[in-house]
RNA sequence: GGACCCAUAGCUCAGUUGGUUAGAGCACCGCCUUGAUAAGGCGGGGGUCGUUGGUUCAAGUCCAACUGGGUCCA
């Protein structure tokens, strides 16, 4: 006869929004993206600031090589970029950011040539425009998509005209300082790519080189004396038609004595002492120690030997270059060939022999018919046979070691002298490490490591035997003299501005000359211009001279890159800067990690598979790439792998559906109108707004210093620990069984109104997309990246809340502990259906918290709960099955359930509502 | 060989100036929930904090050495 139970559920104010549980962030951000494009966000955020004179935080974008795809290390790059620049923004700063790119050098110029053979000039530097100009649209489209805003339609490129002639006149200003030279002196060349290469172009990889022990027969001194040679040990034989002399040690000991070898073979010669051993042990040459003799090194310098197969001689010359950890305590000194050669060469009037050509080969000057036109490293073999024969050799050894090879054509390097030009860096060094202490480093280490390297760097080898590069604007009289001359650098600058470097290859010598007004016989040189020089100028081209950077005067308040580039860009933007200016380009500069695999091996370089980003934004969305961005230590390697990176889709789910539940619990509430004033607010609701006042400030401060981790961490916990598990779950009773305007429902819309406004600020820098999108779903017009970071009300900087709540969970813990274990026990399944008797220390901190019994039964999410305060020491929990009739409309058993007429299934509170 | 960085749960990491029983997220196991549901809640297992010494009433935390991993430079 009962009539079936009303469906209470339509009376339920159940949470609504259309904000979607399902992210979809490949179909939505690209739409989103486009809207923030086409209504120019970008600008607007600027003007904004403009127009309120907010004070300019300037990020000088590093250029990217113009070629390849974007990779996950380059996404880093770029995202950490982004994150500075939105939190900046929002912490009430301008932002311009022009991004830019890196467009000459040899990767493209090498994968153009490598296509087509014998193109001419012009062709080559056609096709590597072309080459970089693809690369540009393809990794500014990945940014882009990334969420990265700035100002894409305007990037700055090292291969415009204006930039070239920038990067001239900065040569032109070198050259009136008196800092260029030209010289005959060794650099590091690769024969695989014929040109010179930088400090940076270098890669050390293992190579096996014959180690071998030669002789020098004495002329004069005390070994020659004793009939005697001197040794040397030398891993590259095919330097050995170069040699010139011997460096010894001034301090060294060394012993001169009689040596025989089991073939019964006696030779007197001189080792250092402390390698003696190691010499016997290598080359079978005992020491016969009756006849031994100690020479001081500083005895054998001054005296002559004999090249062992070239008429000529070989000066002993004393350095502080000789160690005693390898060798005899003697090297082989080949001024063409070694740095150190070269310096103690120099000093000592030596002279310099360097008979090696562009390929690598022999050429006359080597003096051995039989070795001209031979690469260096296959005439290895045949001076060592030619040694064996004359018995000039000791010894000889397989020596593994880690030896400098090119970053392109990966074949190992040698040191030749060829006519370079070269900038002087002891000249601005001193400046350039007062400069280093003026600037900030971060991570604080980085400090030590362009300090070192800006240290001990050798004068800059600027010139390059390239076609893909701003022309070295000098000219040559007819006699091969080489005209350093800074009006003509500047003249040729004008040209260029107007009508492009392809000018200077495009156009014979004469009529070069004559649009120059220069003698018509002089003819153009062929180098370029080493392209760190290209990027070095950045500051002088983009910072100090694009409008929206005016007033900085070329000085930018942060560089952020990866850290190889403190050898790289941080120190060519220091030396160019310095040089131009005398200053620093920047005040400060911060360094991130390589993404690594997992076992922290690099990754993303050539030779392996690079982990392409478009992957992981087309399969998981950029709001995906981001959140992984804020979540890695970019003080040290990142690792990476799909496991990794997917561990962080949990965490946004989280983000998502606590934006969503708190959007849906706001559906149709009026702030401006219905919010609760904070003095009633409920102890729940002021306890969340504390919560989110410390969690605001942490962000706040996280983001100051570029801890974004910090902030990712902080607002996950936040809403896992603190909304999700806790402050979401307790208010529901309340915000879906209360009357609609009922005060403690306006109360937690009130809080959740303010702990959704702060947490759509705080993850926008973050969650550049998601973020946006809850903020549309909130009701506003605009975009979220035109807004500020949320300021702590100073109303919830105290914690009486958070102290009451603190005693609430511990007690909760304890409940929570005996009603698992009674619905394990099948004594009740859900938590509505317990009835619990939580005894408590009668006057403890406990104690007092509970004295609102309802704001405990809704913090415990229970209906039937009796506290005892008794003389027991910690809180104790009894649970049992309720005996209590459940309301159908709220769930609770609750007494007093029939008492209603009209709604004899539900609880007071409800059939209020009903009524 | 030189300089620097790192070492805490299966994974990624927190652990403030040394001070109770070392925390979080993810993963895993069990239960509840169908009114956040391609969601949510509760409970659980799991760590001799790289090793060994030292300072201290007290060390994950400070010092030294060592081991392992990494980066840069020679």
């Amino acid at each position: 006869m009962s009539a079936p139970a009303p469906n209470y559920k339509d009376t339920v104010h159940l949470p609504k929004t259309d904000f979607p549980m399902k992210a979809d962030l490949i179909l939505r951000e690209p739409v989103r993206l486009a809207a923030w494009e086409s209504s120019g966000l970008y600008q607007k955020i600027q003007a904004r600031r403009q127009a309120q004179g907010a004070p300019r935080f300037l990020l000088h974008d590093g250029p990217p090589f113009a070629n390849g795809d974007v990779h996950m290390g380059t996404a880093l790059n770029k995202v950490i970029k982004d994150l500075v620049l939105k939190s900046k923004t929002m912490a009430g700063f301008e932002t311009p950011y022009i991004p830019g790119w890196d467009c000459h050098g040899l990767p493209i110029e090498f994968k153009v040539v490598k296509e087509a053979r014998g193109l001419s000039a012009p062709e080559i530097r056609r096709r590597s425009e072309e080459f970089a100009r693809k690369w540009i649209d393809i990794q500014k489209a990945s940014f882009r998509r990334l969420g990265v805003l700035g100002d894409w339609d305007h990037p700055y490129l090292t291969l415009t005209a204006g930039y070239e002639a920038t990067v001239m006149r900065f040569f032109a200003t070198a050259v009136d300082k008196d800092l260029v030279y030209r010289s005959q002196r060794p650099v590091q060349w690769s024969y695989g790519a014929k040109t010179a290469l930088a400090e940076a172009e270098v890669e050390y990889q293992e190579k096996t080189s014959p180690a071998i022990f030669v002789k020098f027969k004495a002329t004069t001194g005390p070994v020659a004396e004793a009939g005697g040679s001197f040794v040397i040990w030398t891993t590259t034989p095919w330097t050995l038609p170069a040699n010139l002399g011997i460096m010894v040690s001034p301090g060294f000991t060394y012993i001169l004595g009689n040596f025989t070898n089991a073939e019964g073979v006696e030779e007197t010669l001189v080792i250092a002492s402390a390698l003696v051993e190691s010499f016997t042990q290598k080359t079978g040459f005992v020491l016969d120690p009756t006849s031994a003799k100690d020479v001081l090194g500083s005895a054998l310098a001054g005296s002559i030997a004999w090249h062992p197969f070239l008429d000529r001689e070989s000066r002993v010359i004393a350095t502080s270059f000789v160690t005693d950890d390898t060798g005899t305590g003697q090297v082989h000194t080949a001024p063409g060939h070694g740095m150190e050669d070269y310096i103690a060469g120099r000093e000592n009037g030596l002279g310099l022999i360097s008979p090696v050509d562009d390929d690598g080969n022999f050429t006359d000057e080597v003096g051995l018919p039989d070795l001209v036109g031979k690469n260096v490293f296959a005439a290895n073999e045949p001076i060592i046979a030619m040694l064996i024969a004359s018995g000039h050799l000791l010894g000889r050894e397989k020596y593994v070691h880690q030896y400098p090879h090119c970053w392109r054509s990966k074949l190992p390097i040698i040191f030749r002298s060829v006519p370079q030009y070269f900038l002087k860096i002891d000249a601005v060094r001193q400046q350039a490490l007062t400069e280093i202490d003026t600037t900030q480093w971060l991570p604080p280490w980085g400090r030590n490591r362009i300090y070192g390297t800006v240290e001990s760097r050798p004068d800059w080898c600027i010139s390059r035997q390239r076609t893909w590069g701003v022309p070295l604007p000098v000219f040559y009289k007819e006699d091969g003299e080489a005209v350093l001359d800074s009006a003509v650098a500047r003249k040729v600058a004008d040209l260029v501005e107007q009508h492009g470097t392809n000018v200077w290859f495009e156009k014979t010598d004469a009529e070069l000359c004559g649009l120059l007004g220069l003698p018509d016989t002089w003819t153009k040189g062929k180098d370029t211009l080493d392209v760190w020089i290209d990027s070095g100028c950045s500051s002088i081209a983009v910072t100090e001279a694009r409008p929206e950077y005016a007033g900085n005067e070329g000085i930018a308040d942060l560089y952020i890159e990866a850290t190889d580039q403190h050898r790289g860009w941080f120190q060519s933007s220091l030396m160019c800067s310095v040089i131009h200016r005398g200053k620093a380009p920047y005040k400060a500069v911060m360094t991130h990690g390589f993404v690594t695999d997992t076992s922290g091996a690099k990754i993303s370089k050539s030779g392996d598979k690079p982990i392409n980003a478009e992957h992981y934004y087309n399969k998981y969305g950029a709001d995906l790439v981001r959140l992984w961005v804020s979540s890695v230590d970019w003080t040290h390697d990142v690792p990476f792998s799909d496991k990794l990176f997917e561990q962080n889709g949990e965490v946004y789910r989280r983000f998502r559906n606590t934006l969503r539940i708190l959007l849906a619990n706001l559906g149709g509430f009026e702030a401006s109108t219905q919010s609760v004033h904070h003095d009633h607010l409920t102890v729940l609701d002021r306890w969340i707004l504390e919560r989110l006042h410390t969690v605001t400030t942490e962000c706040l401060n996280a983001y100051a210093v570029y801890d974004f981790r910090k902030v990712f961490i902080t607002l996950n916990q936040f809403c896992a620990v603190d909304l999700s598990a806790l402050y979401v779950d307790i208010s529901k009773d309340r915000m879906y069984c209360d009357a609609l305007d009922s005060p403690r429902r306006r109360s937690a819309q009130t809080a959740m109104h303010r702990v959704l406004d702060s947490l759509c600020r705080l993850l926008a820098p973050i969650l550049a997309f998601t973020a946006d999108e809850a903020w549309e779903f909130a009701g506003h017009q605009d975009s979220i990246h035109e807004h500020d970071f949320p300021i702590p009300d100073p109303a919830f900087a105290g914690s009486t809340a958070t102290q009451q709540i603190a005693e609430l969970q511990k007690l909760r813990d304890v409940l929570m502990l005996e009603v698992d274990k009674a619905r394990k026990e099948k004594l009740i399944g859900s938590n509505l259906e317990a009835s619990a008797i939580l005894e408590v220390p009668a006057g403890s901190p406990a104690a007092a918290a509970l004295a609102q019994r309802s704001d405990a039964e809704e913090f415990f999410i229970l209906s039937d709960l009796e506290i005892q305060e008794t003389a027991t020491a910690a809180p104790v929990a009894r649970v049992t099955r309720t005996s209590y009739k459940k309301c159908l409309r709220c769930w609770r058993h609750l007494p007093g359930i029939g008492q209603n007429t009209a709604h004899p299934d539900l609880c007071g509170r409800c059939a209020g509502v009903l009524a």
